[in-house]
RNA sequence: GGGUCGUUAGCUCAGUUGGUUAGAGCGCUACGUUGACAUCGUAGAGGUCGGCGGUUCGAAUCCGCCACGACCCACCA
């Protein structure tokens, strides 16, 4: 059978990822008594379709859980979908709209609602399916969804012990009201952007007593919002400001309306900002809502929820709430009342998923009290309960947990869980409000009307951790087993929305932080670092880059871009880098493979017992690697590890191990070499196989038949063993690696034709130095075209030779008639100029009283072993450069 | 107004608790293709680590200020 030329993806992906699935091979199982290690996937809405975050996200999960499985954990990682409440209701709104030309009141509630369990059964799966192709090793048959049954009971439990705790109450407050969606949401979800407005000067005229005491006829005031002018119920000036001493205690007319409100004082009002003089509009404003209720005021609502003006409005009624404030300033120009308009840009609060302006609107919504559910978490995160990777994020939090505010949690909405509360009815169907409402999760009486409101979605979100596990059941195996779980990893941008208020939730609920670390991810951006959205149609799709470059390739680059919570600028370009590993992969396999007897078998385990000095070296650099990759790892540095996984199989492994064993052309490679070769192999292909889980399962049953027991999936992960065992090889190796550099190099510089042999000297630093180049003299004669290679440590320089200094020992490559002296002679003398500024600066340090006096012995030791081997290098190099 | 992050080679970025006269990939230059791999190999060029000051024997790394860029939070009409 031949194999391509090319690793080809396509070919190999799916048929693994049948494979794992159908041997069950993701499937965590609560009973087997080892250690666990979860993760829970922070679940995607249904309505979405894989984004680059979702794969960066997904590639960096899924190589954690990989380790761990590998490592012998009881890996955990549960998959599932959010419900999403406003976003899938809009979507299935918009779907019913072009296809029935219906909208959720046509249908009522209740068939609407069923309308979106079908869209939800429907296409709720597809963004899971997408995160297969990535090659996502989660338990899917512990897949969930936060409106399923256990989830809904978790979130009904939770609403039912919060409340019952005082945690949770009704109230009529102002809220961030959006009027597309016509639904409430919280702080969070409002996103502050600078508008160009205006701001309009306005004369108040004062009753007549307030005018005869001032002496004046108007007060003028400033505001951003004239439709509320017919809202105000008072005019409120700074008590210290002595412009407006006399006219506190006053009335004044409200234009348009002619109302008459007081004149108050308060401290909030800043004297130096417009006229210093502010109308309190109560219903529409949230610090006027405070003006109000220290002061008492009146609180006249005008504008419906659907952002037009209400009867309230007066002549305004029925205008969209823009309208009115152009018709309203257009009306008080014509009373004379407006002063001046002046350009002004201020900060306007949006809905993060609608983009329309907020309207602050008083209404009865569902809150939740933080504070207690923070101090908790400050307490916890004091406690080292949990930890954030990178630790800076926990400064962040910190300071959202000192400053957090009550939340939201009903939305009036169709789709989501209901509220379980419970209120009577009057004859008439009514809800009866002088009777107290019912907590319960079952209507408790006949007649009794449920809440019409839905929770946020966030309100399901917050328990994810646990209620897929089995919560409020602490005694389901699950729950007992996987909670709290290891790792959450995430990006920043839903710190606040979603990983605080689990942690919260999770402390209140449970007694214990839901995870015990937090790995934050940056956020994939386009080349220009802007964030990928629609509306900018900069998005890159991760299943079209799948396509074109294999998982393997995506995930590669993905994990090597992702540094430590930096955002990552995504230049579709970087994702040859992995297409290039796997490819490289792949052909030493090849390699290995045309040297392969096919009925062979090869034995399972590294024979380390050998005196070859290639074989010593590379298993010197594959512990050395792993120590390294291990410590990487336990700081979530995936992006080094893996670098240095690609270091070692292509720089080490390919371009010298492999090199190296390479029979000549035609010749086939003994026993022995392909068996050590191909064990050396697989170690790197366990190493790599979380990071990239396609290409490796694949190689991994190539190089042998192996039953299902055996597949790389549940392979254990190479371990450090804590020794190098051939390090001092590894050292002569290096020295022989330079050597041959260097003789390359004059090759190259020199322009000795490739096909050209040449005669090599070495005159080596000592004896011990020359027999051990001796042994090996076969590595150099395998890796540069020589013709004879003298080696001892009496040799004299021939003549017309180009010369190098490698660790204290000389290379001479005779090239009489070739060489260009000139040339030869600014070579050297370079290399002197280098050593001598390397020099000048190590022996600055070593002469300075204070260095020697402070640093510390190893690195004073480290200095003089520096000095004395660039004083032998440079002396040599010196009495070459004397010669020319 | 408060806070966070970034500024390192032409480009995109690594650089761990201060101790290598700073690394990778791409790009560039020269040479190389019956040979595992041109999605490759060999050799090479290219950086006063944004600026200024400080701490230190020693700073890309720690501190302060400044410049530029990005982001988060905040009730100034």
């Amino acid at each position: 059978m031949s194999i391509p030329k090319t690793y080809d993806p396509k070919s190999i992906e799916d048929k693994w990822y049948r494979y794992w699935t159908d041997n069950g091979m993701f499937r965590a199982d609560s009973r087997s008594g080892k250690e666990p290690f979860t993760i829970m996937m922070p679940p995607p809405n249904v309505t979405g379709a894989l984004h680059m975050g979702h794969a960066l996200q997904g590639a960096v999960q899924d190589t954690i859980i990989r380790i761990k499985r590998m490592q012998g954990y009881e890996a955990l990682w549960l998959p599932g979908t959010d419900h999403a409440g406003i976003a899938t209701q809009n979507v299935v709104e918009k779907s019913l709209k072009k296809e029935h030309k219906l909208n959720r009141h046509d249908l009522g509630r209740e068939k609407f609602v069923e309308k979106v369990w079908e869209w939800k059964h429907k296409y709720g799966d597809i963004i899971t399916g997408q995160y297969r192709k990535l090659g996502t090793s989660c338990d899917w048959s512990r897949e969930r969804f936060t409106m399923d049954e256990g989830l809904s009971e978790a979130v009904q439990e939770t609403f039912i012990r919060l409340h019952g705790q005082g945690l949770i109450y009704k109230g009529n407050y102002l809220v961030n009201w959006c009027p597309t969606d016509m639904t409430a949401i919280s702080d969070e979800e409002v996103d502050h952007v600078e508008r160009k407005g205006h701001l309009w000067y306005v004369n108040y005229p004062l009753s007549e007593a307030t005018a005869k005491k001032t002496g004046q006829p108007f007060i003028t005031i400033a505001t951003t919002r004239p439709e509320t002018i017919p809202a105000d119920t008072a005019v409120c000036v700074n008590p210290e400001d002595e412009r407006y001493a006399d006219f506190v205690g006053g009335e004044v007319e409200i234009p348009t309306t002619g109302r008459r409100v007081p004149i108050i004082a308060d401290e909030y009002i800043k004297p130096e900002f417009g006229t210093g003089a502010l109308k309190v509009t109560p219903a529409h404003d949230q610090n006027d809502f405070d003006i109000g209720t220290r002061h008492n005021l009146q609180v006249i609502n005008i504008i419906s929820k659907d952002g037009s003006m209400n009867e309230s409005a007066g002549a305004y009624a029925g205008l969209d709430r823009f309208d009115a404030r152009a018709k309203i300033a257009g009306d008080l120009d014509e009373m004379g009342l407006l002063v001046k308009v002046e350009d002004y840009v201020n900060q306007v609060g949006v809905s993060g998923r609608s983009g329309t302006v907020i309207e602050p609107l008083l209404s009865d919504q569902w809150f939740v009290n933080m504070k207690p559910l923070a101090q908790k978490a400050l307490e916890a995160g004091r406690n080292g309960e949990f930890t954030f990777y990178p630790q800076r994020w926990e400064s962040e939090f910190n300071r959202w947990m000192e400053n957090i505010r009550d939340w939201v949690i009903s939305r009036q909405l169709w789709w989501g869980h209901r509220i379980p509360v419970w209120y009577y009815t009057r004859a008439d169907g009514s809800v009866d409000e002088t009777k107290d409402y019912v907590v319960s999760i079952d209507r408790p009486e006949e007649g009794m009307v449920q809440d019409p409101d839905v929770l946020d979605t966030w309100f399901s979100s917050w328990l994810w951790p646990f209620s897929t596990l089995g919560w409020p059941d602490e005694k389901a195996e699950d729950y007992k087993t996987f909670y709290p779980t290891s790792v959450l990893v995430s990006g920043y941008d839903i710190l606040f929305f979603w990983i605080s208020r689990m942690i919260m939730g999770g402390l209140h609920l449970t007694g214990r932080s839901p995870f015990r670390d937090v790995f934050m991810t940056g956020i994939v951006r386009d080349k220009q670092g802007r964030k990928m959205s629609k509306s900018l149609n900069n998005g890159i799709d991760p299943l079209e880059l799948i396509d074109q470059y294999g998982a393997d390739a995506v995930r590669y680059s993905l994990i090597v871009l992702c540094a430590q919570g930096q955002d990552i600028k995504l230049d579709p370009r970087r994702f040859e880098m992995g297409r290039n590993f796997a490819n490289k992969l792949w052909n030493a396999f090849r390699l290995l493979h045309m040297h392969m007897d096919e009925k062979e078998s090869y034995s399972t385990e590294l024979n380390t017992d050998t005196g070859n000095l290639t074989d010593r070296w590379m298993i010197s650099r594959i512990h050395q690697t792993i120590a390294a990759v291990e410590d990487d790892l336990s700081r979530y540095r995936l992006n080094e590890a893996l670098m240095k996984i690609y270091g070692l199989l292509w720089d080490d492994f390919c371009d010298w191990y492999l090199e190296l064993i390479k029979p000549e052309y035609g010749e086939t490679m003994d026993r022995e070499t392909v068996d050590r070769a191909v064990n050396i192999y697989e170690i790197l292909v366990r190493l790599l196989h979380p990071f990239m889980p396609f290409i490796t399962e694949e190689i991994w049953h190539s190089l042998r038949s192996r039953e299902v027991s055996e597949a790389l999936i549940r392979a254990d992960w190479p371990v450090n063993t804590g020794g190098d065992p051939f390090g001092e090889d590894g050292r002569l190796f290096t020295t022989i690696q330079r050597m041959i550099s260097s003789i390359r190099n004059i090759r190259a510089e020199m322009n000795v034709p490739d096909s050209q042999e040449v005669a090599v000297v070495i005159k080596a630093r000592d004896q011990a130095t020359a027999k051990a180049l001796s042994e090996n003299r076969v590595i150099f004669e395998k890796l540069v075209k020589i013709g004879s290679l003298g080696i001892s440590t009496t040799a004299d320089r021939p003549k017309g030779s180009a010369s190098a200094v490698v660790d204290g020992s000389q290379v001479f490559v005779p090239l009489s008639g070739i060489i260009d002296v000139e040339k030869e002679r600014e070579r050297i003398a370079a290399e002197v100029r280098r050593l001598n500024g390397f020099l000048k600066s190590v022996n600055a340090k070593l002469g300075n009283e204070k260095f020697m006096a402070n640093a510390p012995e190893e690195v004073v030791e480290r200095e003089h072993k520096k000095r004395s081997d660039t004083e032998i290098n440079l002396e040599k190099l010196k009495t070459i450069l004397a010669e020319l």
